[in-house]
DNA sequence: CAACTGACCTAAT
DNA sequence: CATTAGGCCAGTT
């Protein structure tokens, strides 16, 4: 079966993947994971269980954070992004062309 | 059970 | 490259 639960644990598992100093999309997430419109449901496994996972890893479209609120957990990612050398530009956006990883 | 929500994406302009 | 409009779909209300 095919249940959401299964798909999110997919999702995680390709986010292990994601190499050190390199960026996803929630949409690359979601496609390999084989659910190509479930691009949201990356946010939610994340935001489920996020502990064991390189979560920093993963931005939107637009090369940037994806803004969560008040709790700031947005602007520790930037700061763990850059502390893999990953560099951002004035508007807080990142060079896809450069970081964004994809499976061999 | 209908309506709303959101760590998103694409295409058109 | 920036903005806008529409779509998507599992959760939550």
């Amino acid at each position: 079966m095919d249940s959401a639960a299964t798909v999110r644990a997919r999702m995680r598992a390709w986010v292990a993947k994601v190499p050190y100093g390199r960026v996803a999309t929630y949409g690359d997430i979601a496609r390999l994971a084989g659910a190509p419109r479930h691009a949201r449901q990356v946010g939610l496994a994340l935001r489920e269980s996020a502990q064991d996972l390189p979560w920093h890893r993963i931005v939107n479209q637009q090369g940037k954070v994806s803004a969560r609120g008040l709790d700031g957990s947005d602007d520790l990612q930037r700061v763990l992004l850059e502390a893999e050398g990953v560099e951002f530009d004035g508007a807080g956006r990142l060079s896809l062309r450069r970081h964004r990883w994809q499976p061999d």
